[in-house]
DNA sequence: CATGAATGAGGATTCATTCAT
DNA sequence: CATGAATGAATCCTCATTCAT
């Protein structure tokens, strides 16, 4: 508990508090329509000060998505290391791992896809690119890893685990995207967790033996 | 044959002119780093005629989407309209038409999803808004209806079709939106069809009884 | 009743007509806040049309005035024609003359004034501007003229003439355009006629012997 | 004393110098002719800087003029707090004072005609109106005043007070105008005070028992 | 003569970023 | 470290003017 170690842990709060507002902002108006005054405003401080965190606008941004790839590369490994007795139930944790991390917010997730299709990802350094590459590939071994056991097992039809765990990933931001555009399209307040659930379903009877 | 109607169709030609380059350039720049004038040199036309077919840059853009929309809406009802002996083959014709357009040019879909992201979609016009919702839900209700049938004719598990459609399109955009996504992280040109195959396969399987 | 006659005649037509719907827009925007297209809409024409009378904007601007100015010299030669009894009657006859012009149409006053305390004035072409010297050091003169009469008459108190048709001129200009500017500060429709009225009592009180 | 105090002294400050450049610029340009960057340039700063205490170019304008009024009403006050034996020499006391604002700047009137002329006033902020608005009456209502005690006392002729004060400022406006305007035509540099004496004297001389 | 689509130079405005305090 | 006023490059957009039809 030394004075430096203070000094990290309060810099680290203070980044997380840029984050929170960033995430808040981003979500609601958009990367352009973003500006670097609106994120001081929300985290209450000066403008000046989110560039002493973060290189610049584009770094803030990706670093959103860093967060919610670390966050994700975290429970996933949590996930894989718990004691299950059978893939099946493994990814019936996964599941509930995913649409947790929906439910608590969804705004999270779509900057996360936003990334994804976006502008900034051509633009950004390549040090940054590095560790969303990495973090992205190695929670998609994980899920590989899931699937190859279950296809082992033949417990799940005899498919390329990878090209499985690519098309679940793919089911589930489509999902994610698609319900909150259609909340925004129609002007909705409510999350709706059955369009999740119900895709998350025809996945597994599609892939079960 | 009047005058009148050849104006109507220059005019439409110079819009169709402009959103063809538009498409081009905001697909390899991204929206902001994207200026009117960008647009303009690849359109050959000036700045300033732009702006007498688009009132400003957002709409410009969002006006892109409606095209795509207007095209797969197009081809929905084609899909629904053409013979066909059972909705397991209406939905092949579907899943062929999707990938088709995919095929043809991604870039187009991927500008349909960043649209989707609150970021363009909050600050539209309202008659703009409206042509969107229109187009957007007219569509899904014609996949809606095919699942319908489906379901009735017991080809289909039981389920809302509704909500069908709803993860129909959700494991569509988020398998192109990932494909995509990983072509710009891994830096690779070509795209790849097997997700896509694979996803429907398995989304088949799910729903069928 | 020549051919020629005739199209110099419509062409002076189209020519009022342009100044008429530029009076109009001129007045209620302003000089900067009015187009090129906003006054070609009124006068149901196209824009390109306005340069067929008119070599630019400012001219256009200034014409206005230039009629202003023509119809007000020749409404007080016909005073100063007029057989009148005193000078004292010709002032009243004058009154009734400008009071007549202000009720007919404020809004051409209003631009006279407007061009006087403005930008346009010292961008104007050389022409332009010594027919607008001449119309108003023309008009002045009458005024002068029979102010000096009075003066002789020892009707009107022993002041240069030049100097009370020069309060005169102001006086009659302040008010118009202070009533005026009162009705748009206040947001009112309706002309005042009693302060021009007051105006001209308490001058003619002050200037008789 | 606060450090807050100086802020807010160095804040008003630097928006007194961004208001001195402007109406040097506006003055000899006009508002068309003149650009942001010009006045950020006299005003030794960027055209950014300009922003931050004026919305913009139109409200920078009428922001002069409410300089102006707030001017011309703090020293209406003294003229009517000052002890003066009688409304005669109050009005001489106003005279001196308006002749004064006259000689120091006159353009800074002129600016205050031109943004009556419709083409600002009717595009402002509601709440500058406002301030504008009441600020004028105000100014208006203690030349008022001073004529209503005239008229009481038995010095002035027997009229309303408020048509009196409306033409008096009728008078004033329009002799600075007609004055500036004939220094435009005629190219002249001098001022000319003699036709505003004359005006004056004319004045109470009209309005005297 | 009349049109009105197209032009493109010009200028207002924004906002990421810096730096003196 | 934090501030926030100032910067000024970048870019959207306007609109007077032209010219092919």
């Amino acid at each position: 508990m030394g004075i430096h170690e203070r000094k990290l842990r309060e810099r680290e709060q203070r980044r997380r508090q840029i984050l929170k507002a960033a995430r808040k902002v981003f979500s609601s108006n958009g990367f352009t329509k973003t500006t670097m005054e609106d994120i001081a405003r929300e985290a209450e401080l000066s403008p000046g000060t989110l560039y002493l965190y973060f290189k610049n606008k584009d770094e803030l941004y990706a670093s959103l998505s860093v967060e919610v790839l670390e966050h994700l590369h975290e429970k996933l490994k949590r996930v894989y290391i718990k004691e299950a007795p059978n893939p099946q139930l493994r990814i019936n944790d996964l599941k509930q791992m995913l649409y947790n991390v929906y439910q608590v917010d969804p705004l999270i997730l779509l900057n996360l896809f936003h990334l994804q299709s976006s502008e900034i990802l051509t633009h950004l350094e390549p040090a940054m690119l590095t560790t969303i590459r990495n973090l992205s590939s190695n929670s998609l071994a994980i899920i590989t890893k899931i699937f190859a056991e279950g296809v082992n097992d033949h417990v799940f039809i005899e498919k390329h685990p990878k090209a499985l765990s690519d098309v679940l990933w793919g089911l589930f931001s489509g999902v994610v995207l698609w319900e909150e555009s259609k909340r925004i399209i129609n002007n909705k307040r409510e999350t709706n967790a059955s369009a999740f659930d119900t895709a998350f379903e025809i996945f597994l009877r599609g892939i079960a033996r």
